[in-house]
DNA sequence: CGGTACTTTGAGTTTTGTCAACGAGGGTGG
DNA sequence: CCACCCTCGTTGACAAAACTCAAAGTACCG
């Protein structure tokens, strides 16, 4: 159960994510700046990076693994709020108070800042503002894309978002261009899908069993799913037919 | 059925969203350059402003009025993602086409700057980006808050918790702090509230009828709301006793 | 092997949506 | 001024979707 080393990437220009983090767009110099503040925390899978309502006192990137965004209710019921990616940041420079609990669901790896002289950067570097900004427009715009899904689309709907969703990642990723075929493995559980598209574990399961059925997708194991035709998976998910969500 | 004249405000010092909106943080000969740029445009209630997919060549603010923001998809069904009052900012730098219908509840004034113009001022003056980025996450915030009430509330708890925003936010704007007897007029059709909501509007109605039997709300007319008790209503919405969405 | 965590499937219930009828209020034109 | 119309809202009966509870099945790990 080991988690990576911490002292793994020390250096930015090696940096996996350099090109897509917050300091995408940062000169040597303004780099060379956040390298001197920065530090490396390792988790473990099922390990809580941040407690809801905890005092943030760091801010940062994902480097390597993933994380999830959820809020929950006094009673238990749960809601995910976002998924957390290499080069995704985590915290929210101005504000105290975490909102959301983050959970790793991999093993994974932050590049950290303590929040204040993170803070005291970004006011003289207008690199790592604009960025910032250009993802919390990305992070608003995939927020409200999945409002639509929670609120209108159908449990059969929801699924097939989902899974078009992750393909889609995993091709920008990866295998090149959005394809016909496509392969991939779920990173999430039955109940972490529910919890994703506000839906018993039960049902998922049910309508993950109806999508193979129907052909619209093939499993092997439970883990991993091929898509034979993308276009019929987007159809599916109610989305346009030729293109769906905007990139 | 006139809206109100577009060259009212032409001032940015008597702007009445001078303090609130992206402009807020602006010095004096940065608000010069923008005043520069910047046109007015009225909208009649009803009034679409954006098409969703439309070419954006402007960007701009909410100076008087309420709009809403809306996905729909192919067959209709349609989801608000978003409301805009007075000081939001409307559009995204950076990217050409709208990602959602824009739609004038009421008569509205935009402060309005075309993109491209607007971009390169943004560049050269970082009180704008930054102003931008603390309003893009606070809506982040918002987004995300809504995602739980569509995702796993009841539809008994949803119309609880639209009141208790709605409430909340007349109370920010007019009466002072959040007491305990609350009364305000209702914005939205029911259609609206639905739409919201994720809900149809019958059962919007149901739940409104239902809330006024309990006791929770009172209604005169279809609009005029009365809260007796807003901790009681913060309770039907499930919201933790204490407060509920962060301020 | 045996246990644990995850997943699937079934049966019955609950919630919400659908379709339809009716009611209330506001504005318009005769 | 009144009748009519149109929009908005309410309510009922029924249908469909999703949830709950329960029981088994599967894969992985020690």
């Amino acid at each position: 159960m080991s988690a990576p080393s911490p002292t793994l990437h020390s250096n930015c220009s090696d940096c996996p994510i350099r090109h897509r983090a917050v300091c995408a767009r940062c000169e040597a110099d303004e780099l060379a700046e956040l390298e001197e503040i920065k530090y490396y925390r390792s988790f473990e899978a099922g390990q809580t990076i941040i407690w809801s309502g905890d005092r943030m006192n760091f801010v940062g990137s994902v480097v390597s693994g993933i994380a999830t965004l959820a809020q929950t209710m006094e009673d238990g019921r749960t809601q995910m709020v976002g998924l957390l990616l290499p080069s995704d940041f985590v915290g929210r420079p101005g504000r105290d108070g975490a909102a959301y609990d983050v959970v790793a669901t991999t093993d994974l790896v932050m590049c950290c800042f303590r929040k204040k002289p993170f803070e005291e950067v970004m006011v003289r570097t207008p690199h790592i503002a604009h960025r910032l900004l250009e993802m919390t427009l990305d992070e608003l715009d995939a927020a409200r894309e999945w409002m639509l899904v929670l609120g209108r689309k159908t449990a059969r709907e929801k699924i097939a978002s989902l899974l078009s969703i992750i393909a889609r990642r995993d091709a920008s990723l990866g295998q090149g261009k959005a394809s016909e075929r496509m392969v991939f493995d779920l990173p999430l559980t039955r109940e972490a899908m529910a919890d994703y598209l506000g839906l018993t574990l039960e049902t998922v399961s049910r309508q993950m069993s109806a999508l193979k059925r129907d052909g619209v997708i093939l499993l092997e194991g439970k883990r991993h799913v091929t898509i034979p035709d993308m276009s019929r998976l987007m159809e599916e998910a109610g989305d346009d037919s030729d293109g769906g969500f905007l990139v």
